[in-house]
DNA sequence: GTTTTCACG
DNA sequence: ACGTACGTGAAAACA
């Protein structure tokens, strides 16, 4: 089947100039929008692989909507010139990619769209129509697809609807649309609609009438027929308005378009005028894309190195200049390693003593090597003067993360790509097969460890210039050492008591599969949530609550919710935990535990949070239940090796604590100076009560609120939170701003600051680029605010939590004891500690965990000891 | 591969 | 009116 796929031009290049941050060419035009409508549509071409297709632009003049109603649109602000300055320069380009312009003189781009779909239906044709604007759902068919890009936390994904999906999400027709946007207007077109009729009423009375006629009719012989009242009210009293309406939203499928479908179809986009036009626009990355065509334009390979084969390693072992090294492996084995120092490069077999340069005096830099240390580690060698490692310095600038390889290194910090001897990635293949020639490994090797070599004094430079230089060898460096060392070591796990506790479980959740399926009348997989929402919301008829994007919610709040009533939700929440700790931790725990050592070694993630938060995977060990009786249990599992214990040493309140050193609020510094109950003392301040009057449910509520100030608080959220009305948590919120102007202030100005810097930034200069505050959606921008109050809390306890973290390894180190950090969950950390060692350890830790860093705000932690991780928390 | 759910701080 | 708290990882179902 043909495919035409068919773009609303202004309503995504609108998107795309909001999207990107301002940029533009030497000669000062404005680009970002352009950039921006390229790339959806170049996305989109891969996705739809279209035969034919258009971009449909509105024009000027006004449309017969305007015409019929003089405020049509009255409301749209203009565009800013920058984005005006883009528009003629787009269609200019659209034209020399031989991509199809449409536009009508008295027609807006949605009529023009819909009328073509409709030919194009006629003749065959599958469409796609691609669209910021909901209005044009009304035309979707069973061969008319409307896509509706969506932004969410910076990506970009799309809705799309055939007229089924739309069927589905709505439970109207598309047609039947038209009608419900008659009654709720549309502020954004201007279309007046009905007053106190809103999206929720227009909804249901065209589901009960299917158009306004229906409903006008019924309302007017039964004034009750409509609720609520005011809305039945108003439908009759403004029933020629709703027939405006109605008329104003219905989009034209027969406008009078001159163009034939037929001569939509997409020629060669890759053509010599565009491709000056781009130079002359400096949009590389499009660029890029004709690079096959006209050479010389895709980032540069970099060059065929000649590198020599060295028989000795001693000159690089005892280098007093920086070293890089980069080492292949095949599996556990060293095939070789490559090396570069001073314009030398070089290439060591793996007969050579390579752990004479690993352990050697010369400073080394690498491309992520914690697993290279452990690895390395296996095999005995241990790596001396590591000082520094490009992933880690490319993740605090911004650049990198974790799972990113040195291609990406390549790329970004020296716009190559790496030249490699095979086609594709040399090194996936050289996993495959150990056995390539030694030539092909040598390449490999100088591509490789030239790219880290001269990346390094590149990224070096741009950490002294954005204040991290410190952070980064004072803190990360050291701290990579560290959990390679953590992740080594390990936990010592009791595999018995895992599988009891497990065997449990299966008996407990094997009961309530039968329970479940005699209240449902039926069986059915409950692990499914499909499954689950239709037995609970069709076969069962129960009302259903919040949706998701797919249909009804199952989660724990609407399954609470109707717990109240349904015996059968009750079951289902208590099989949901039960399975929950059966698969993830049960299944995951034994599955992971190394049979060599019998513990299990996870790994921390240092280069992927977007706070400066470590993460852990594989298992995930910071995420082990705690909050129930029965998950708690599990912690049992988690011991001491023989002649042992665990020693687990907790911050208290830190993010509240750096709340009051970042606002200076006196009253929170002295409270945590004097050690006091934090919550109780905010309730009594918050809610204007004598300290001793504060009841639980107040301590509760002002607990919440102390949580909810550091995540960016919302009232609706709050109110969820607490089950208070989303006015009173309103209330709750203005109080708490009043009573603690400092932490209001230090607030509005993290946001006004990060509005500025384009990042959030710790009290030790980590930074997170918060591109999300630029952008003109409601939505997206409340994230960014949100984001920009939060990161410097939970990034500065991240920070002093790593700083804790090598002060407290140090020590363990150069006291000679046997004890060893094992685990860190954000605020916590875990010693396994020798048995004679545990008041040393707990000085240590108190110590230097406390002292970690030099603040107003008094830090303190509390420390437990057990035989394992139930007993010592 | 994406979606939903739920475990943690 | 919008959609609703910050940061993670894993399992299972489903497309």
């Amino acid at each position: 089947m043909k495919k035409l796929m068919l773009l609303d031009g202004m309503s995504l290049i609108n998107r795309a100039f909001y999207a990107l941050p301002p940029m533009s060419n030497k000669a000062g035009v404005p680009t970002n929008a352009i950039l921006g409508f390229l790339n959806i549509y170049f996305k989109l071409l891969e996705e739809e692989l279209p035969d034919y297709g258009a971009v449909v632009f509105d024009l000027p003049a006004p449309t017969f909507r305007h015409i019929k109603f003089a405020n049509y649109k009255a409301t749209r602000k203009p565009f800013p010139s920058e984005l005006k300055a883009q528009i003629p320069i787009l269609k200019d380009l659209l034209g020399m990619m031989n991509i199809p312009i449409v536009s009508l003189e008295g027609f807006e781009a949605d009529d023009v769209m819909a009328t073509l779909a409709h030919k194009a239906q006629n003749a065959g044709f599958l469409t796609t129509i691609i669209t910021g604007d909901k209005d044009l759902l009304q035309v979707a068919t069973g061969r008319i697809k409307i896509r509706i890009p969506k932004t969410r936390g910076g990506t970009t994904t799309t809705e799309d609807y055939f007229e089924a999906d739309f069927v589905e999400k709505m439970g109207i027709t598309p047609t039947e649309y038209i009608d419900m946007k008659a009654l709720m207007g549309d502020a954004s077109d201007n279309i007046p609609g009905v007053a106190g009729i809103g999206e929720k009423t227009a909804l249901k009375i065209i589901q009960d009438y299917k158009n306004i006629e229906a409903a006008i009719e019924a309302v007017t012989a039964n004034p009750t027929a409509i609720k609520p009242k005011k809305a039945a009210e108003n439908l009759q009293e403004f029933a020629e308005i709703a027939r405006l309406s109605k008329e104003l939203a219905t989009i034209i499928t027969d406008a009078d378009v001159d163009a034939d479908v037929g001569g939509l179809l997409l020629g060669e986009m890759f053509t010599q005028a565009a491709f000056e036009e781009l130079g002359r626009l400096e949009l590389k990355s499009v660029l890029k894309k004709f690079g096959d065509k006209f050479g010389g334009v895709a980032p540069t390979a970099s060059q065929t190195i000649n590198g020599s084969i060295l028989q000795d390693l001693t000159d690089f072992s005892t280098s007093t200049d920086p070293v890089a090294f980069h080492i292949l492996w095949d599996a556990d084995r060293i095939l070789g390693l490559g090396l570069a120092k001073d314009g030398h490069v070089a290439f060591a077999p793996p007969h050579l003593d390579l752990a004479s340069f690993f352990e050697g005096e010369a400073p080394k830099i690498a491309f992520d090597t914690k697993k290279d240390i452990r690895k390395l580690r296996k095999m005995g060698i241990n790596v001396n003067n590591l000082a520094f490692d490009l992933l880690l310095g490319g993740y605090l600038l911004g650049n990198l993360k974790d799972g990113d390889g040195i291609a990406d290194l390549s790329l970004q910090y020296l716009g190559e790509t790496l030249n490699l001897p095979e086609k594709g990635d040399a090194q996936l293949s050289l996993l495959d097969e150990p056995q390539e020639s030694s030539q092909d490994l040598s390449q490999t090797s100088f591509a490789h460890v030239s790219a880290i070599y001269r990346a390094y004094p590149i990224m070096a430079e741009n950490l002294e210039q954005t204040g991290m230089s410190k952070l980064f060898h004072d803190v990360e460096m050291p701290l990579l050492g560290v959990l390679a060392d953590m992740e080594h070591h390990g936990i010592a796990i009791d595999a018995q008591f895992i599988k009891e506790y497990g065997d449990k479980l299966t008996v407990e959740i094997d009961r309530l599969t039968l329970e479940i399926y005699a209240l449902a009348g039926q069986e059915f997989n409950i692990n499914s949530p499909k499954q689950l929402a239709k037995v609970l919301f069709e076969d069962m008829g129960l009302k259903g609550g919040k949706k998701t994007k797919t249909g009804f919610s199952t989660n724990v709040d609407v399954l609470q919710k109707l717990a109240k009533t349904e015996p059968i939700a009750d079951k289902i929440l208590e099989y949901r935990s039960f399975s929950k700790l059966r698969s993830t931790y049960v299944d995951g725990l034994l599955a992971a535990i190394n049979p060599k050592s019998g513990k299990i070694h996870t790994n921390f993630n240092q280069a992927l949070t977007a706070t400066g938060r470590l993460s852990s995977a594989e298992p995930n060990l910071q995420n082990i239940p705690i909050r129930t009786d029965l998950g708690r249990e599990l912690r049992r599992a988690f011991v001491a090796s023989p002649g042992f214990v665990l020693v687990d040493a907790d911050y208290s309140q830190i993010e509240l604590r750096i709340l009051a050193e970042l606002s200076g609020d006196e009253t929170f510094l002295d409270a945590f100076a004097q050690n006091q109950d934090i919550h109780r003392i905010t309730a009594a301040r918050a809610f204007q009560i004598p300290l001793e009057e504060v009841d639980e449910q107040t301590r509760s509520f002002a607990k919440a609120i102390n949580f909810g100030i550091v995540y960016g608080i919302s009232a609706f959220s709050l109110a969820e939170d607490i089950g208070v009305s989303v006015k009173e948590a309103d209330g709750f919120i203005n109080n708490y701003f009043q009573r603690y102007p400092k932490v209001k202030k230090y607030m509005d100005y993290a946001v006004r600051r990060a509005k500025l810097d384009g990042y959030a930034e710790t009290l030790w200069g980590r930074r997170r680029q918060i591109p999300e505050l630029a952008s003109g959606n409601f939505v997206t921008r409340g994230f960014g605010e949100r984001a920009a109050m939060n990161m410097p809390v939970q990034g500065s306890a991240a920070d002093i939590m790593k700083i804790a973290m090598v002060k407290v390894y140090n020590r363990l180190h150069a006291e000679g004891l046997k004890s060893r950090l094992i685990l860190q969950v954000h605020d916590e950390l875990l010693i396994e500690a020798a048995e004679g060692e545990v008041a040393a350890v707990t000085d240590i830790l108190r110590d230097e965990m406390e002292r970690a860093v030099d603040l107003s705000v008094v830090l303190a932690i509390d420390i437990s000891v057990g035989r394992n991780w139930y007993e010592s928390k």
